[in-house]
DNA sequence: TTTATTTACTTGATATATCAAATATATTTG
DNA sequence: CAAATATATTTGATATATCAAGTAAATAAA
């Protein structure tokens, strides 16, 4: 009789919540990017961060921290290196790798984006308390676990 | 000095582990599926489901279920509609809606696939007591509601 | 009943995810 | 050293996400 009963499969799971919860973030976190006139995707934009922040890491590497692909990781760069918010040098000793670097442009986007980012998850993060986020974070990383094993 | 305090951003949020979680659910639950030799993805799967739970449902009404895209849920049907699990014909009352049902292959899909996904969530959730599971999608639908103020 | 608006869906463009295959260079082994 | 293997990265193909623009039919308004 309830119509509720006939929403008996994916709506409720927890993986659904973990679904929705990340893509409204995300659309939240893009959003507000975008409104800054900022022309930088979030992906590229934690690519970036993390190209200034450990510069020498391979591409490998940095896909690992920011969990992507490597393709991913390629295609991201090349975007950010036309955009000339990237350098490509090759690698001192290491043929195979490219060194990166932000230009100019780049970095003044980074700095431009720290704040946002900050806001962006204070925001979501509204009204729980530092246990409860230690909490969330503890129970995700047990699921990622439990899917590695 | 320590190596770890330059990894002083992204992969210490929650954001890291919410992204980090569900991407790894994701790939071990398509694993699975593609070791049991059919062919779908996850979210051809999540829109096989929905429509044979709720056949008379709008597009726009699925993709708010299934929390995507409209453009998103016309291709992904497109797609299960040339691989014949899904079939289209007009829809009695509204020329613009398209009727879907399942063919007797998509049947047989989706029958197969579900207790391959009871096992996916299953094996994610080992470990985790009930009132962490409740907690956990509390703590994220939290998440959810402040990204949508 | 013509016009305007809304609703349902599609299409195009660009970014990203994923897997597999290809390239090029480094390193290891025999 | 030459051959085998490993590492770093790219490329291609396909699926999905997102935004904007387009089409067609239904509904509301003038």
């Amino acid at each position: 009789m309830n119509d509720e009963k006939h929403f008996s499969g994916i709506e409720q799971t927890v993986f659904y919540a973990l679904e929705k919860a990340i893509k409204t973030y995300r659309q939240f976190a893009q959003r507000n990017i975008r409104e800054s006139q900022l022309n930088i995707t979030i992906d590229q934009w934690l690519v970036l961060r993390t190209i200034k922040d450990h510069p020498d890491l391979t591409q490998s590497q940095m896909a690992a921290i920011v969990f992507k692909d490597y393709a991913s990781v390629t295609r991201i760069i090349e975007l950010m290196v036309d955009k000339g918010y990237l350098m490509r040098s090759f690698h001192k000793t290491d043929r195979r790798r490219y060194q990166l670097k932000l230009t100019d442009e780049g970095m003044e986007i980074h700095d431009k984006l720290v704040p946002i980012v900050q806001y962006n998850r204070e925001t979501a993060l509204d009204g729980l308390r530092l246990e409860e986020i230690s909490q969330l974070q503890l129970l995700l990383q047990k699921i990622t676990a439990n899917c590695t094993k």
